[in-house]
DNA sequence: CCGTTGCGGTGAAAAAAATGCACCGCTAGG
DNA sequence: CCTAGCGGTGCATTTTTTTCACCGCAACGG
């Protein structure tokens, strides 16, 4: 659609933070940008960006502009998608920003599922905690936001909540693998493994620390899910997780798994979102459904 | 905004129904309009209009294609006068689609109340029967709609909604100006002026004259409350009208109005909308706050 | 039946707009 | 005090858009 370019231009500009920066990655002169985006703001009436001597920022009104360049790009493409759908073809991207546990198992179902109605139909996945995820989803850059223990989200619509109780993953030779419950004391007897501070599963588990006097003393930090639960087999050690991200059956595989008792550590909560008052593509808010009716029934 | 010449040719076009005809009142010529028309549907990968023998008509996708058309020339205003309010100006223009008995007290008194506080802010008042009034909403020739006795309105968010009875209107020296209030009966027993059918007022009669039986035999039909309400002092016949469209004491003026009894003529409702799903630019929305204020502390 | 009228579409010339290039002045940082 | 990186500008050049003149087509009227 070339008769957006200004706007691209624009939205480019704003995120590379310098007329020439953006050019090279428009792949034009600093002088065409510098020129479109003089003249538009000369046909709005009022300066977009501030002019740095280090660069140019978006003013008051450039932050206006730049949402509203975004909900009309989104627009756009929901336009396309709707005609693609007319068509019959049944074409569309959608884009989830996630957290790590929704990786392993649930995400790739849920997408083979979708796209064996839909082979048309491309998927981005982006892990990311919580708040750059928020983030994402605010700019436009993903139209779905699924992560574990939100922070608060006012610009978030809630399109499904549900309760997960942390699990301690372990090897099965583990001396607490043959207990169904776990006291959160017990497990603090045994080295344990923990995601890093940004996390929902770690925030939870500080939280429950602190009220018990526990102190909570990690043999290893990471960012990476995966990470801990494959070290986890290797050295013995406990990891922590929640259902959506653990196999089907409890004990498959090397590692098996066992629920927290929620009198030590309360459920936490995963979260199905998108944009306030933004209307999705029709690609994406399918796969919302599905989404929704899939946690649902599987985490009633 | 330049950029969005085209979306405005299409616009243009679509309602003009003809190439040539868009062009002439575009100032342009044929030609150039019929190319920009190509460029875009090859851009979009579809046609957006059917070339009918005797001009061009909108197929399925330029539905679709008018609809985000007008959506985005709304927000484009929105944006705009949401800059002209951070820079203090309050300019902006308010569109209502209104009955006829806002037009002689209700609206000048509310427009003049508003405007003493945003000069730069301007009007326009269409008044328009209900069907009319929903259309112009729909296809975004209005901001608001005040209409009495709206059909079902599947596209329009109800902002507020007043109970208004029906009153008869009369010369003071009509025999049943003496009465505090009025029996269906006693008004049909003396000549009677009404509305014609796509009216209100006249759906409220006809429904309650048919359940009492009574016949409706109207002396002078017209479109315009004005003139009923001019030859019901003429001639000394009955006129009907809601509150909102009478002076403020009830016997102001050379016509006196009396209430029709509930047990007979149920009450109608007046209703305050706007376009379901579209945001409306500021000095509309702040309007419309003024508005729902004033309606529900008069009628309330 | 054929001429007329109004329609959308097209090719080439003309006009207008956007771009690239070379260069300016400015400021922060070494 | 010099340099690097920035936004901005004048002018030649390229690209895009508009105009003009014209075509073929379908409906209407005598």
């Amino acid at each position: 659609m070339r008769h957006l370019q200004t706007y691209r231009y624009i939205d480019v500009v704003s995120k590379a933070g310098s007329i020439r920066k953006a050019a090279e990655a428009l792949s034009i002169t600093p002088s065409a940008l510098n020129r479109r985006i003089q003249t538009f703001e000369e046909e709005l009436g009022t300066p977009v960006f501030e002019r740095l001597p280090r660069g140019v920022r978006l003013n008051t009104v450039g932050e206006l502009l730049i949402q509203h360049i975004r909900s009309q790009m989104s627009d756009l493409d929901r336009l396309r998608s709707k005609i693609a759908d007319l068509e019959g073809i049944r074409r569309g991207h959608v884009s989830i920003a996630c957290s790590q546990a929704l990786l392993p198992y649930f995400l790739p179902r849920q997408i083979a599922l979708y796209r064996r109605a839909h082979p048309a139909v491309t998927f981005s996945i982006l892990p990311r905690d919580r708040t750059a995820a928020e983030q994402e989803l605010i700019d436009y850059s993903c139209d779905l936001l699924l992560v574990f223990e939100p922070l608060p989200l006012t610009e978030v619509q809630t399109l499904a909540v549900v309760r997960q109780a942390l699990h301690a993953v372990m090897a099965p030779q583990h001396p607490l693998a043959e207990r169904q419950r776990l006291r959160l004391r017990d497990c603090l007897r045994y080295p344990v493994s923990l995601p890093t501070a940004p996390y929902g599963v770690r925030q939870l588990l500080e939280r429950a620390a602190a009220r018990k006097a526990e102190p909570l003393e990690p043999v290893v930090e990471s960012d990476s899910f995966e990470f801990l639960r494959h070290y986890a087999a290797a050295e013995n050690l406990l990891a922590f997780q929640i259902p959506i991200g653990l196999p089907p059956s409890r004990s498959a595989g090397d590692l098996v798994s066992r629920p927290l008792d929620e009198r030590d550590v309360p459920c936490g909560v995963l979260l199905l979102g998108q944009l306030r008052h933004r209307a999705l593509p029709v690609a994406s808010a399918r796969f919302a459904d599905q989404l929704v009716t899939a946690l649902q029934t599987e985490f009633a």
